[in-house]
RNA sequence: GGUCCCUUCGUCUAAUGGUUAGGACAGGAGAUUCUCAGUCUCUAAAUAGGGGUUCGAUUCCCCUAGGGACUACCA
């Protein structure tokens, strides 16, 4: 296809798009989610998502995903497969969008090139914009002087606004490749609606002036991209984080110069850090990457993220997904910025783990357990039986899934506590827990041998600690430190059956065996 | 510097003119005859400050303070 029937089809679509649109009678609300493929997906930008795809669902309107590559600079492929591995582990499918296509497609910025390019020269042919000739240095220099002189006027200085014929052509004979920019106007001031927000009023002359429409490399900047295909995908509702409210005026002058109708906006309040900044590395973990490889669940994720900024009635805090899709009300949207508690995340994951059923616990803790070294990478049948044991034992212990971890360290790697003083309980003393660990690990040994109940064993180890003088836990720690080479562990009975009968015989006799050498 | 936005417990939030200002996380205390976790109970903790309007302000208006965002051929 040639690249003019490429942006005729471009329209085209567009246009039977806005058609459909009309068509259903009541306009339908169209929202998109237009992330650029910069970096891994964050937790701000996912919850722009999250917005935007719950208002979608609630109100029975579209989710569209659209790619805004423009900036080939920091574009990377990992960046965009990032993208679509967090929205598909989170479970949100788009209704429009790259693979699944649309009436409005493409729906990579990428490839609509050539329509951004149009369009700029068409404002400039309708002198609403003119091309720009000022070299990266002049503009930089400019800035220097501007910030330095504290001038309260910054930004370009329209050095090209008005160039003659000549001009333009001495600097297209030197090869120059020129900008688009848009003429804001000096005079007036320009408003848009916010429906959190209200009306944001912002006088013209201090809207940034004009702004870079087309790169010299004829890539669209954010503004001209956005705006067009905001336009011609039909979007009814632009929700996007609070940090774009400086440039929504501008957009407004965009349209206005294109001659569209703007869609209703409502700018998200942010997601901070602990100290008050916009959340970013250094407070922590923020890619959904990071989230899901240290084993948070995507239920839990959507739960919480969705709850910073938004509420339903305040009390109400569990929230699932398909939920959300049906309560989801933009009205519920705060408007003041948001710490995110990474604390707040773990209660939520811890919560949604105990909820996990048991079967696919299993199956998301293996690869842990792999990566740990602790199971082959194709675990066999006993493997299997063994994590299965586990789960259940290490389930309420957990807040993420590495959790598994160190909760079931002890059964694959085997460290002895050789300083006898850690199995010695509060209020026990050295003597006593040799005489507890002894007597114990008869009672328990024949006791397990016989198939006792482990609430009659228990009973007879409560009995041996009345019997010693010491307190329940007396007789418990040294068989616990024994046992799992750890004052914290799972309980006792769970880590026998998970250790089996020999090893755990062998590990209370080398307990013995230390104790015994440190009495001498 | 300029422009704009925001302001209820430490944190997320509920209450929009009349409540002992509610819930949750985190914290503290206790219970659960094994540690840890979990569960349960209890507890401490807030309307940024100052002016108005009003019989009455968390809620409406103004000012101040504090915080944040933006001010790129990045989005």
């Amino acid at each position: 296809m040639s690249k003019s029937l490429k942006i005729i089809s471009i329209m085209t679509s567009a246009l039977s798009g806005c058609f459909l649109l009309i068509r259903r009678g009541r306009m339908e609300v169209r929202v998109r989610y237009a992330p650029s493929p910069t970096g891994l997906q964050h937790i701000g930008g996912v919850r722009t998502a999250l917005f935007n795809y719950f208002f979608a669902r609630s109100s029975g309107g579209k989710f569209i995903l659209r790619v805004e590559d423009t900036d080939r600079e920091r574009y990377s492929d990992e960046s965009l497969d990032d993208l679509y591995q967090t929205l598909d582990w989170l479970g949100i499918k788009w209704d429009e969008g790259p693979v699944v296509g649309g009436p409005c497609g493409p729906y990579i910025q990428s490839e609509r090139f050539e329509l951004y390019k149009k369009y700029a020269e068409q404002l400039v042919k309708d002198g609403k914009a003119y091309y720009c000739y000022c070299s990266p240095e002049r503009l930089e220099k400019l800035r220097a002087e501007q910030v330095a002189s504290k001038s309260e006027y910054q930004g370009y200085d329209r050095h090209c606004a008005n160039l003659t014929d000549e001009q333009r052509a001495e600097y297209e004979r030197q090869g120059i490749k020129p900008v688009i920019r848009l003429k804001v106007p000096t005079e007036g001031k320009t408003t848009f609606h916010d429906i959190l927000m209200g009306d944001i009023t912002r006088r013209n002359r201090d809207v940034s002036p004009d702004p870079i429409l087309l790169k010299s490399d004829g890539f669209p900047t954010y503004h001209l991209a956005n705006v067009i295909d905001d336009h011609l995908m039909g979007i009814t509702h632009i929700m996007r984080a609070q940090e774009w409210i400086p440039s929504g005026p501008l957009h407004i002058l965009l349209y206005e110069a294109f001659g569209w109708e703007p869609p209703v906006y409502c700018h998200l309040p942010m997601v901070m850090g602990k100290d008050g900044q916009k959340l970013s590395k250094r407070h922590g973990s923020t890619s959904l990457r990071d989230f899901r490889e240290k084993g948070y669940l995507p239920e839990a994720i959507i739960n919480y993220v969705t709850l910073v900024g938004w509420s339903l009635d305040g009390s109400t805090e569990f929230f699932s997904k398909e939920e959300l899709e049906k309560c989801f009300k933009i009205e519920n949207i705060h408007k003041a910025p948001g710490v995110f508690d990474y604390k707040k995340l773990d209660w939520f994951n811890g919560y949604y783990i105990r909820a996990c059923e048991n079967s696919r616990l299993e199956e998301l803790v293996l690869p842990y357990l792999i990566k740990a070294g602790y199971i082959g990478s194709e675990p066999g049948s006993d493997e299997l039986e063994l994590v299965k044991k586990l789960v259940p034992a290490a389930k309420e212990r957990m807040k993420v899934l590495s959790d598994i971890v160190p909760l079931s360290a002890f059964i694959f790697v085997d460290e002895p506590v050789v300083d006898a003083s850690v199995y010695c309980a509060k209020g026990s003393d050295a003597e006593k827990t040799l005489s507890a660990l002894k007597n114990g690990a008869e009672i328990l040994l024949s006791g397990l041998k016989d198939g006792k109940a482990n609430e009659k064993i228990e009973e007879e180890l409560v009995a041996l600690s009345t019997e010693l003088g010491v307190k329940v836990n007396g007789v418990f720690q040294p068989l616990r430190v024994a046992i799992t080479n750890s004052t914290v562990s799972l309980p006792l009975f769970d880590s026998i059956a998970l250790l089996g009968l020999d090893e755990t015989k062998k590990r209370i006799d080398r307990a013995i065996r230390i104790l015994e050498a440190k009495n001498e």
